[in-house]
RNA sequence: GGUCUGGUGGUGUAGCGGUUAACAUGCCUCCCUGUCACGGAGGAGAUCGCGGGUUCGAUUCCCGUUCAGACCGCCA
């Protein structure tokens, strides 16, 4: 079909010039016997004008009709400094109805006032639209960058399995029925993990894919069940490798996407990460530090505090600075309320005015006690107290998420910054209530630090692992590790988390027999495309950077899917659903 | 699994124990030669998510359910 131009590429310069274009209808300003029509192709928009010796079928057109026209490409009289091809229009010779369109449920235009479920209903009308449209070749420009940038560097892109063996540990599952084999199933990778692994044990040393993986676990505005990693392995490496990969790769994408060479990546043990932000993917764009005053209380009278710290609580707070009457009581009572929801049992609070502190625990606190917080917090005229008294890891998650929403709430955060900070030195194990054993915080396949090893079976709690996050902004960008490559080693991670020989050569002995074979040492990371793409298109919804996205609750509401299938089906499968 | 918020013309909202269910936008018809959020005149378009209850009467109040969204759990 012919076509000269991209529309939005058409300036002063092409005037003159003699162009076919195509399209699509955006917009038609009809003034009688002169009409313009704005019509849209990927690159952009252009306006047509068509003059009293325009054809009769003009007047027929309407919104997202699909056109194709011959015509001269002119200076406006009037032009439009919105529109990059705002100085010029195109004066319409001939007009080829190449389809018509209904008029659609929603408005085909960035200031749609579409709600997002109708948008997702017709999505490939949404993704005429700008917004969605350039994140997808945002995401299209990453991939390329990644792709060129690591193949130069002498990675190689292989393709694993997306029909896998369902492994226990980790996320659900999400399985496939297998035909031939009745009653045996596949699952989709929640990553490439093991593959990844097994190309280092085959020698690739140095593997990339732009990997989907699946998760069959509840969604959040920045979780889909379906998403993509940025997948790396590397053999002979230590931590400092990998990190010096991924962030030249970061320089480069943003160097490309954004023009901007991006500040030092700053690093942070977990554990300090936790005591200091309360979190483990802490948004470094701005202070209000999290710090723990179990010390000042220890010996307290107040009845709450003292049982906390005697069952080896702690007591955390935050100092805001000049904010004492930015909140009311109730104000207050809300803040507790949201802190509540990450299992804090209360949030007190002190405020500092004419050298008193008063507030919720004023009466409770002694004089001592006061004075030591007041100096330690060199505390000034209406700075306010937040206390969190619990369980560490409660009095750290929960301060920690007050602290993000006071950052938000309290237009603390930069937005021009990108924080890139590494997180280290993850712990090997944490306790699962439900199962009432260790279970691997990051994955069995984690390497504990070498100093940690004897830890192992005997004191799981403090046993730190070779894994790592790259938090940019509060999103955790990245997780990675260097693995173990160690039969011994492994096996011991297997029974730490109470996986017995057996089980662990039922459940993964394909993948252990590799490693008797000449396993390298080696380690990599999966990147999070989508959260990157978040983040540099600005967006906090995930469902914005992904062409057809799922719904909370998993299901496309476009397509319909999921949905039932023939009996048909099922009987070859061998499931019967009618119990 | 849990907590919270929402569902009213095509779209987005307002509203209320009794209304002709309002507004904006979109759509249709007519007029218009410099619009670009074009303008002007007229018009069509809603079983108020679904089921039950309270009531003389429910879009409105209550219960259930469903869908959408946010968060907690979960996400090695």
């Amino acid at each position: 079909m012919k076509r000269t131009h991209q529309n939005g590429e058409l300036r002063l310069s092409n005037v003159n010039q003699q162009v076919t274009l195509v399209g699509w209808v955006a917009k038609r300003r009809n003034l009688g016997s002169l009409v313009f029509i704005d019509l849209r192709d990927r690159s952009g928009i252009v306006q047509l004008v068509f003059d009293e010796t325009m054809e009769e079928s003009v007047k027929d057109v309407r919104n997202e009709y699909v056109l194709q026209v011959e015509g001269i490409v002119s200076e406006r009289k009037d032009k439009n400094p919105k529109l990059p091809t705002g100085e010029i229009e195109i004066k319409v010779q001939s007009v080829n109805i190449i389809n018509t369109a209904e008029t659609t449920p929603i408005i085909v235009a960035d200031e749609t006032d579409a709600l997002e479920d109708t948008r997702l209903k017709y999505r490939y009308l949404d993704i005429r639209r700008n917004q969605i449209k350039n994140n997808l070749i945002l995401r299209h420009q990453v991939c390329l960058l990644a792709r060129n940038f690591l193949s130069k560097l002498g990675f190689v892109e292989i393709e694993t399995p997306i029909l896998c063996k369902s492994t226990p540990e980790g996320a659900r599952d999400y399985l496939v029925p297998s035909r031939i084999s009745n009653g045996k199933f596949y699952a989709l990778p929640q990553s490439p993990q093991l593959y990844k692994q097994l190309l280092m044990v085959g020698g690739m040393e140095k593997y990339f894919q732009i990997a989907r993986c699946f998760r069959d676990e509840d969604l959040r505005a920045d979780r889909q069940p379906e998403f993509t990693q940025i997948d790396i392995e590397m053999s002979f490496v230590d931590e400092e490798d990998v990190w010096s990969i991924v962030e030249s790769l970061m320089r480069e994408i943003f160097k490309e996407i954004k023009h901007i060479d991006l500040p030092e990546f700053k690093r942070l043990t977990y554990v300090e990460a936790m005591s200091r932000y309360g979190s483990d993917k802490p948004d470094t764009r701005f202070g209000l530090e999290l710090n723990n005053v179990t010390e000042l209380f220890k010996n307290t009278t107040f009845e709450i505090f003292k049982n906390i710290i005697e069952s080896n609580g702690i007591i955390n707070a935050i100092c805001l600075k000049n904010g004492g009457d930015k909140f009311s009581r109730k104000d207050l009572d809300k803040l507790q309320d949201y802190a509540k929801v990450y299992g804090a049992k209360a949030l007190s609070y002190l405020k500092y005015s004419n050298q008193e502190l008063s507030g919720s625990i004023a009466k409770v606190v002694s004089d001592d006690e006061k004075t030591a917080l007041i100096n330690h917090f060199e505390l000034e005229e209406n700075d306010m107290l937040l206390f969190i008294a619990d369980k560490k890891k409660v009095a750290q998650t929960s301060l920690g998420a007050i602290r993000n929403k006071l950052g938000h709430d309290l237009g603390l955060i930069d937005e021009t910054q990108f924080n890139f900070l590494w997180v280290t030195n993850f712990p090997m194990f944490e306790y699962s209530e439900d199962e009432n054993r260790w279970v691997a915080a990051h994955h069995p396949f984690t390497s504990p630090n070498l100093e940690d090893v004897d830890k192992l079976m005997s004191n799981q709690e403090n046993c730190y692992s070779r894994a790592y996050d790259l938090v940019l902004n509060g999103y955790e960008l990245l997780s990675g590790s260097i693995r173990i490559h160690d039969q011994k080693v492994q096996a011991k991670v297997f029974e730490a988390i109470g996986m017995s020989l057996v089980e662990a050569k039922d459940k993964f002995g394909w993948f252990l027999e590799a490693f008797k074979y000449g396993t390298p040492p080696h380690g990599g990371v999966g990147i999070g495309l989508e959260r990157l793409i978040m983040i540099l298109s600005g967006t906090d919804n995930i469902r914005d950077v992904v062409a057809f996205p799922k719904t909370a609750s998993a299901s496309d509401l476009m397509s319909e899917a999921p949905n039932a299938v023939d009996q048909k089906q099922l009987k070859e499968l061998g499931i019967n659903l009618n119990k």
